[in-house]
DNA sequence: CTGAAAGCGCTTACAG
DNA sequence: CTGAAAGCGCTTACAG
């Protein structure tokens, strides 16, 4: 009934508990003739090892915990899908840690690196620019940490990450816009401490400055990564005294409030006003008009960002020798049937 | 620069660690005047126990697991939010596993139990209603479990609940669909293997019996709890020869690909065909459209499923005596537009 | 109120 | 290849 400890395998086996454990960990230290006796009391009494007690004394848990703005956002969910597929493969659990703010501090991530609870963090999130000095002096070299997604901070380029690149994938999908003879353009975007789509910011005012086009005061509004967010926003732009022709979300979610305010005004999408996401999550291609956006593989980020780091933690907090140079998939652009040409063209 | 341990502080404080323990775990127990000599020590040497060893030394890890099928689904973000909440306040960290085939296996649950990795699971997701003995057997006495947002199988029924009345609120759904007049109504719902939403198919079986509505062979489909699953369904009920005047999905999610899949057909709702949801997720009053359905308090449901786990968790694994009563939490019908009597009235 | 000591269940040099 | 032993960092009866 209670649980059976090692003690009792070794006894059953009549070899020392050194042995039990020898043949869990390195099988091939031991010879085979003991190694067989030892499994069948294994199978016997069903023995698994207390995880606890291996936690403990290998000072590793198998955890790693993923900090997210929100779980809930269908692009999030596939990244993590992928990040659990990798963890899965290698025998790690995964803590998520959804911030609230859209940010996490450096005191936070080193509060969890003294907690000991984790092996390391995978960072969706972008974190708070201040503090980050702390963050690095003291806690980095204890605990690895891997940034998914985004470019983020210049604070930050010192980990590893695994992303896209924002910048040239909303330069392009504004370029597609002003191909299309857009020239008034506004920009539905995070909130302004949120670092996650800043790139992409950066990306459109790039597009924008190179055709020579005027970003109106009022054309760049914070959709709070939300929908109820993007629909606050998106109002304010159908009343901004120069109406956009065409609004560039920075998140699918985003655009699905777009959609809705721009219809509720009585407006049609994208006869009066064209709209373009980003992401392409599930809900993307089953959107009244579909959705034009940009693709990512987001599973495939989640994978490599797994296993990115897992290389962290396998090679220890010795060497600082990692490649930090941040790995990049490929995005594509996704045309379907939210943009069309502008009305007064 | 390496970790402080207790002795250290022991030291520094110039007292026993046991003396530093209860400091911290029964601050009652100790004098004040060392309390403050202690607490001194701790923060000068910024010390943090150890959370391997405690959880090693106590058996407990503070971690809890919850089950479900998608974390991808907006309801299940919303419960997991409440989760979390909970969560948070009782100082537990949460472990997600997300079920692949909207299932676990009593095994699968078992050899979290002997892993010891978590204090309690949470069930979102039906189980396998295969091997529960096992389950009860041996591994019910160990690990607590607290199931939530659906009655589920009846082998379950010996764990705690928190959920609405599945079965009276998918009545009272279909009943509305009735009273606006219609009487060829159809049921998108989960797998077969899938009891998430049984009760939901029951209600709505139950409601068509009672109101002497024939449900056609083939109007009750798998949408597979998916937007992709409920576009194949709706085409199938679509080319039904006897084709329903309204649908009913057991969730949003199904929903979305249901609206989707009448638009693309070149019909609209609700002039062709009505269209019932369940759950009023965040996408369900944005869509086109916006969408009748039943709304839960899903973060009360999480709230709640993760206090009663707790108290599971601190009664011990000890008497039997809880309450395993559910508890109900009340549901709402949300009409919005997506329903109209049918156009042959 | 406090300290010495046992022990939680493992892993891993260290001898042999 | 195998065993005896130390030790990971805590907590908690048990004495005093």
């Amino acid at each position: 009934m209670t649980t059976v400890s090692i003690k009792e395998v070794a006894e059953l086996a009549g070899v020392s508990i050194a042995t039990v454990s020898r043949c869990m960990n390195s099988p091939d230290k031991v010879s085979e003739k003991t190694r067989i006796k030892v499994q069948h009391a294994i199978l016997e009494t069903g023995y698994t090892p207390n995880t606890l007690a291996q936690s403990f004394r290998r000072g590793r848990t198998n955890i790693v915990m993923v900090v997210l703005p929100s779980i809930g956002d269908p692009f999030f969910t596939l990244v993590m899908r992928g990040i659990r597929n990798a963890a899965d493969a290698r025998g790690f659990s995964i803590i998520i840690n959804e911030t609230q703010f859209n940010t996490i501090t450096a005191d936070e991530i080193a509060a969890m690196v003294v907690s000991r609870q984790t092996d390391g963090i995978i960072l969706l999130a972008s974190m708070s620019p201040f503090g980050t000095e702390v963050l690095s002096e003291q806690s980095h070299r204890t605990l690895p940490i891997v940034v998914g997604c985004e470019t983020v901070a210049p604070e930050l380029s010192k980990f590893p990450s695994v992303h896209i690149d924002n910048v040239a994938a909303a330069k392009e999908a504004t370029g597609y816009l002003i191909s299309q003879g857009h020239e008034r353009i506004a920009l539905v975007c995070g909130s302004a401490t949120s670092l996650l789509t800043k790139d992409r910011e950066f990306g459109f005012r790039a597009a924008m400055r190179e055709a020579q086009l005027k970003i109106e005061l009022g054309w760049v509004v914070n959709g709070d990564l939300s929908v109820e967010g993007a629909i606050r926003a998106t109002r304010s732009l159908l009343n901004h005294r120069h109406r956009p022709s065409a609004i560039f979300c920075t998140t699918d979610e985003m655009a699905i409030g777009c959609l809705h305010a721009i219809k509720s005004a009585g407006l049609s999408v994208p006869t009066d006003i064209s709209v373009m996401g980003f992401d392409d999550t599930r809900y993307a291609a089953v959107m009244d008009p579909p959705l034009s956006t940009i693709s990512q593989p987001a599973v495939e980020i989640g994978e490599r960002v797994m296993y990115r780091l897992c290389r962290e933690i396998d090679q220890g907090r010795g060497a600082g020798n990692s490649e930090k140079k941040p790995e990049l998939v490929p995005h594509r652009l996704i045309i379907r049937e939210s943009i069309a040409p502008p009305a007064d063209l």
